[in-house]
DNA sequence: ATGCCTTCTAGCAGAAGA
């Protein structure tokens, strides 16, 4: 089975090139972030026609995840586990059809976390000990989990393109690193890692001062395999040459081959 | 040192993103 994840930053405008994508790289399975879009306002009759069928967890303007899938998704978890009172979208869970069993798939779209002085770091830090929680349960689980989304945490100096740049960043403070560690430490394995160690492959360039021009980029989108989901990973790769399209998203997809 | 660009909603400016 062939997983995709990609921040779209908004589904609504970039519906045209998800269908691109769909004819070109063929993912069974697409997890979205930054849909932007509230449920009823979801494209699913769209995605249907390019032969999806979709789940989504939305709010209007902000954030947003989904994940579209050739069989219909089972939802088993909308929202991350451990805060019922967070209105924020940005984690959905579903089992999907393997050729050998369901295969839990999540797509999440982790808090951006900056400023680090201020509460949105503290709840960055709050939702990836949440995510860690909820991995372990998971990771309990007898299907093979998939957590594939935008992290937002470049994970090691190789993941940037100036890593003194960004010593204080939500994204690359040691904090944030420290917690995606500790995923990694649950059993969880980086997929790009796990086949390809160079640096400078990157998932996000920024809009502004040129940044895909000069390559300045981000690897902090990420699809993470426990133990079975790895004993299945035949490939992976990140879609880069989607950033040079029209119009495009800012991040670009990553794609994992799974024989599962 | 800062903004650069793109999205959203609301209503043509401000917030958020990373």
């Amino acid at each position: 089975m062939r997983v995709a994840t990609w921040n779209v930053n908004s589904i609504r405008q970039r519906m045209e090139h998800l269908a691109r994508y769909a004819e070109a790289a063929r993912p069974d399975v697409i997890c979205l972030q930054e849909t932007k879009c509230a449920d009823e306002a979801f494209p699913a009759l769209e995605a249907r026609a390019l032969g999806y069928e979709s789940a989504f967890h939305g709010q209007a303007a902000y954030n947003g995840v989904a994940i579209l899938s050739r069989r219909r998704p089972k939802v088993v978890a909308r929202g991350l586990p451990g805060a019922p009172a967070d209105a924020q979208a940005r984690y959905l869970e579903a089992l999907v059809a393997g050729e050998r069993g369901p295969v839990r798939v999540a797509s999440l779209y982790l808090p951006n976390g900056n400023p680090p002085d201020t509460d949105k770091y503290a709840y960055k830090m709050a939702w990836m000990d949440r995510l860690s929680a909820h991995a372990a349960e998971l990771l309990r689980a007898p299907e093979p989990v998939v957590l594939a989304g935008d992290f937002n945490v470049i994970p090691s100096p190789g993941d940037v393109y100036d890593p003194e740049a960004w010593a204080s960043d939500a994204l690359f403070l040691p904090e944030t690193r420290a917690r995606f560690q500790r995923l990694l430490a649950l059993g969880l394995i980086d997929a790009i890692r796990a086949l390809d160690e160079r640096p400078g492959q990157y998932t996000f360039f920024d809009y502004q001062a040129g940044a895909w021009r000069r390559n300045k980029g981000l690897r902090i989108d990420h699809v993470l395999l426990s133990a079975a989901a790895r004993a299945g990973l035949r490939s992976a790769a990140i879609d880069r040459e989607v950033r040079g399209w029209e119009r495009p998203s800012d991040h670009v997809p990553v794609r994992v081959d799974l024989d599962l």
